[in-house]
DNA sequence: AAAAAACAGTATAACGATATACTGTTTTCC
DNA sequence: GGAAAACAGTATATCGTTATACTGTTTTTT
């Protein structure tokens, strides 16, 4: 691979000192027209573009964030790493994108590669477990933000929804519709997100007198195979339960393909209820009710936060405290609410 | 925030000279045992890891490779990333990632800012038109592997499926089912994975002695709103197509939300099969017939060879050929296949 | 007309790691 | 025992920017 000139070559190119390049290409200090003109020209000539790496060294800055989540895979993620990356980009920040599987080990080895690479700042998705050289970071080594949980302990500024209120919501919404044994298929313990989600959950029972059964609750730990073994276990039960609240986007598929296979109809038969708003949600069989939040948008406020923070807008105290985002409830069809009309829908087709 | 120690600190600590911490954490050189403990002492004791900016100025090497490819939020895109990632990872490398959304002016941004920053290496995929950017980097600027679409005039491997092959099955399905009014909505008119898909529909059509129709053929830029767009346009006709063939994933979502938005039944009233295999595939209302890719190992593949190119195993000959992958036909129940048995199984399950 | 300020330009010191040149000292080998 | 080789260690050039210190010259101010 070839070389690439360096302001040194420009210099030269230009007929003056190193010095004087720099300044007409960085803009400061003083420099006449006629060098302007010529240092111009010359790095035009020969296509000069500055070396990061060099500019980096020198200014510590390296106008690049580390972003390390579970999975880009999942909808809720990539969709938040979409904002990330559009408001980045406007701003002219890169963005290096590291997935941690939510194992600890991945986290320590991803973090310690982006602090040595000397990121302004870091946008980070904890796990569940060991967070002790996260917390070492975050003592002034390098400006962090958190998003979709905290961490006990740390104390960063964090983008999250109110799981507790989503997961309320969508148990309310299954009690209203008559159900009193509702299954819940949860994350992974010890993650803030599903903790809250179980609490939103428990206390939707509560309030409206349902007894908390342990048979109808089982761990995800947000992986689809593992929510499709948890459905088809509720299945097995003498009593199985009449609707499931299913606590993120991967684990709902899991549980729809486990009911599909058992030849269960969606709501006839189970309710299933979700938590995220995929796409594909509105285009399932039948079209899935389920709670959404605002990832685009909390993918956009993260970038805010930890520009605020490189740029030491923190005194800012608005950049210190958390933002807790509403989410929503979606209601489709896989509760049964518009059941009724989706029959007399088909029966008009039918000839 | 603090400043990080530095290997001078280091050698200060141990009581030895810059040049001895550098060979004993560089592992080269001769060095003594005691040495070698006061230096390994030292450094951990101020937890010193090495800056890896000032070490990429200095050996020219960041270990570090740009991903530049159209939307990071369709599954076929984030699955393969996601296969780049991994064998990135495990290879020591970063991924900075940016989204081009098909616009020429966005890659020429990308990669000149992926460029600035020293990459070692550019998994890209080329957007419509205006590849002279592009063009130039691959002259020995720096190494280049693309995925999924290659550019005219641009001799660089390429890591891609055989598209004209995929669609060339989709479109014989069809066909073989009886269906001779087969609509299909394209990508983009001048990318290659587009015009390849076009190329195998024609093909099909041609050998089975099916008449080609202007009327049935919309183009949908790969995007879901314009896909539903050209869904309802279809419908509108005097006689409608019996089948749409939709040459990806995102528009595969515009055009069955367009069929139900209609009140159209799948596959009764319009047979549709698509091209890319997301996880809903197969939950959608029906399960969606459709032409699969191996994006992940088109990821891994694209990390291998863009790897080749960086430790200078082109000589290798095999690195510089492209891999054409053969993508592989997933018949469910969007094209009436199965219909039958569906029946059957509904029918026993009512009491 | 002298002092101060503005301007144009050069030379050079960082930034932090890597790796070579160089100065000694010890060991090996015939 | 003496030359060669191996070893231990220091000093320093380099990567390509940025930005300051410094030397002059011109312009402004009083």
């Amino acid at each position: 691979m070839s070389r690439r000139p360096t302001l040194k070559q420009v210099a030269e190119k230009a007929g003056v000192s190193l010095g004087m390049a720099g300044r007409v290409l960085g803009n400061y200090g003083y420099y006449s027209e006629s060098t302007k003109k010529k240092v111009l020209d010359a790095a035009k000539a020969i296509s000069y573009t500055p070396n990061v790496i060099a500019r980096s060294l020198r200014t510590r800055v390296t106008k690049t964030i580390g972003v390390l989540i579970s999975d880009i895979t999942t909808f809720f993620w990539t969709t938040l790493v979409r904002g990330i990356q559009d408001k980045a980009g406007k701003e002219g920040f890169s963005v290096i994108l590291c997935n941690s599987d939510e194992e600890s080990k991945n986290e320590q080895l991803y973090l310690s590669t982006l602090f040595e690479r000397s990121v302004d700042g870091l946008i980070v998705s904890p796990t569940p477990h060991n967070h002790s050289y996260l917390k070492k970071l975050s003592r002034g080594m390098v400006p962090i933000v958190l998003v979709d949980r905290r961490v006990k302990g740390l104390r960063v500024p964090t983008i999250k929804t109110d799981n507790q209120a989503g997961a309320y919501e969508a148990a309310s919404h299954l009690i209203s519709l008559g159900h009193d044994r509702i299954a819940i298929i949860t994350g992974i313990q010890g993650v803030e997100t599903s903790d809250e989600r179980f609490a939103g959950y428990r206390q939707a029972l509560r309030e409206k007198g349902i007894p908390l059964r342990k048979t109808l609750i089982k761990e995800g730990n947000f992986q689809k195979d593992q929510a499709f073994s948890a459905t088809k276990e509720f299945l097995r039960m003498k009593r199985p339960p009449s609707a499931i609240f299913v606590c993120n986007e991967p684990m709902v598929s899991g549980c729809i393909l486990a009911l599909k296979d058992s030849g269960l109809r969606i709501p006839e038969d189970i309710a299933v209820i979700g938590f995220d708003d995929p796409i594909w949600a509105s285009y399932t069989d039948p079209p899935l009710t389920t709670v959404s939040q605002p990832s685009y948008t909390m993918g956009i406020l993260a970038f805010d936060y930890i520009l605020a923070q490189i740029s030491n807008k923190r005194k800012d105290s608005k950049y210190l405290e958390d933002i807790i985002l509403k989410p929503t409830l979606v209601v489709r069809e896989s509760c049964g609410t518009r059941l009724k009309e989706h029959e007399d829908h088909l029966a008009q087709k039918k000839p």
